[in-house]
DNA sequence: ACGAACGGTAAGCCTAGGCTTACGGATGAG
DNA sequence: CTCATCCGTAAGCCTAGGCTTACCGTTCGT
């Protein structure tokens, strides 16, 4: 399976303008152009952010003449996403109990 | 409704430390010390950890004599974990017809 | 009342990393 | 061949923010 993540993905996700360059990717592969010309920060700062979230997996990228269209990974995305699934669950597993109660603590 | 998120929570997830602390309070409620003591970063550190993850609405915390218990808020935790599936689903759905295909490329 | 434990906050240091400009390599058009 | 477009990378700047030490308020035990 390729869906490994080099880097940490949440860690990736923890930048605004990396979130928003997903955000835009989400609609539909771009350019790094294209990107750029959407944020409010430029297009090496872009292709930066682009390195980061290809070695978190969360991206791929494909050459197109000049031009590299990058696109969400959909494997990598689903991992992630279950990663957290699952993570969510046991942690609120060992809560849903408690939402309810107000306190029962052990001195 | 208590399910804001005046911070981001994602971008508190960001940090590699607070995940920890996250995943040390989805075993069990802990005081601030127990945090600090299982970290390799100092109370003070932990404290203002906990200050953004309360912020962005993941923890809550509760007095206890001296003590400051803090555990996960599962609503915050439930209100990320809704909102992140929703932006995967929204994303993927774009893509899940491109999971398969290998390429079909121009070269 | 006094002291000890617990933890929040202020002040300050210091590195990570996000941004920009400048440059160079690759590709396609004419 | 030459030029223009597109993009990755290097160099460097500069702020955000994570960490520490120091201090103080609060709470409980004796």
């Amino acid at each position: 399976m390729e869906t490994y993540q080099s880097g940490d993905a949440l860690g990736a996700l923890g930048d605004a303008t990396r979130r928003a360059i997903i955000a835009c990717l989400a609609e539909r592969p771009r350019a790094v152009g294209e990107l750029a010309d959407e944020l409010p920060v430029s297009r090496p700062a872009v292709s930066q952010h682009l390195k980061v979230l290809k070695e978190a997996g969360l991206v791929t990228e494909r050459a197109a003449g000049t031009r590299r269209i990058y696109r969400l990974n959909p494997a990598g995305v689903a991992a992630l996403r279950d990663q957290l699934e699952t993570f969510w669950n046991r942690a609120l597993a060992g809560y849903e109990d408690v939402v309810e109660q107000p306190e029962e603590e052990t001195p």
